[in-house]
DNA sequence: AGTATGTAATTGCCTTGACAATCATTGTCT
DNA sequence: AGACAATGATTGTCAAGGCAATTACATACT
């Protein structure tokens, strides 16, 4: 019996998008995967959103969802879930009485100091099989394409 | 006012992970446009069953759930979607009672007579600044990393 | 000042997809 | 043959995220 039926019958098309979109999904289970491991309670969109506040600091979360590709509903309740979390906290903003700034409370940068050490490692594991100019020949032609699709209208 | 707030105080880390999810949503978003423009009422997941039908013939449910990195749940649902539209036919499977074996009606093979000259469009248009031998070596780096993926337990 | 337009966050509603349990059938092992 | 594990599809239930409408405030215009 094939203990891998991978290509059942459907050969590998290797498009562009499909690759993509099995790199994506294999970085983002490999990613949930430390997180639920390593005994952390967030999923994969939380964790990067810790992780924007603990390297830029506090942040609007209006700004978070553009960074993040997300919606701004999307993003109140993610919020709402790391607030009851105690990771986080929705302070006033200084300067627009409508706005919000998000910050880490004790409890989220010790959650980040305990992340970090494995997301930088998970995210590395990827491109193991890839020498230093391969890696950085990557990231140039990845780049580029990214810089390509945000001028498509 | 600024007209592109992109980065509005969150500096660009250009992460592996952050690159290949901008990507990933880049190419996703103009993939349903495109489908949404030209009146095709299906959305990207059911847009790759057709896809995957049309060029590999009859299929399997278990087995676009596989190749697709979808969960069988969400096929079933998925191919009731496409059978309600009248682009995709269930038959008993010949071997195998328990199976069954998706095949595009010929309304699924005209919807894909529609759809394939602007998704192979499409998939090209986010390239479009890379050299053929740039092309060439992204996609080489892109399958390492893949399979390097597809190797971590 | 006053009006209008734009932006920030929130909420309700809906779709997509994941997970677990279930049922039918197949293959294996003795 | 009979027991038993493995596989194919389906279903219920749930979480994540998108969209549209709403409310509050800010900015621009006259």
């Amino acid at each position: 019996m094939q203990k891998t039926p991978s290509l059942c019958g459907i050969r590998d098309d290797s498009s562009f998008p499909m690759l993509i979109r099995q790199i994506r999904d294999g970085l983002l289970h490999q990613i949930e995967r430390q997180l639920v491991d390593s005994g952390v309670a967030i999923n994969y969109s939380q964790h990067l959103v810790v992780k924007i506040i603990a390297k830029n600091g506090p942040q609007m979360p209006g700004d978070l969802a553009r960074y993040l590709d997300h919606n701004a509903g999307a993003m109140t309740r993610l919020l709402d879930q790391l607030e009851d979390k105690g990771y986080v906290e929705r302070k006033p903003h200084a300067q627009d009485r409508r706005a919000l700034t998000i910050e880490l409370t004790p409890a989220g940068k010790e959650l980040w100091r305990k992340m970090s050490q494995f997301i930088e490692h998970a995210q590395d594991l990827a491109l193991r099989d890839l020498k230093a100019t391969d890696r950085a020949k990557l990231f140039d032609l990845l780049k580029r394409v990214r810089d390509t699709l945000d001028e498509t209208p």
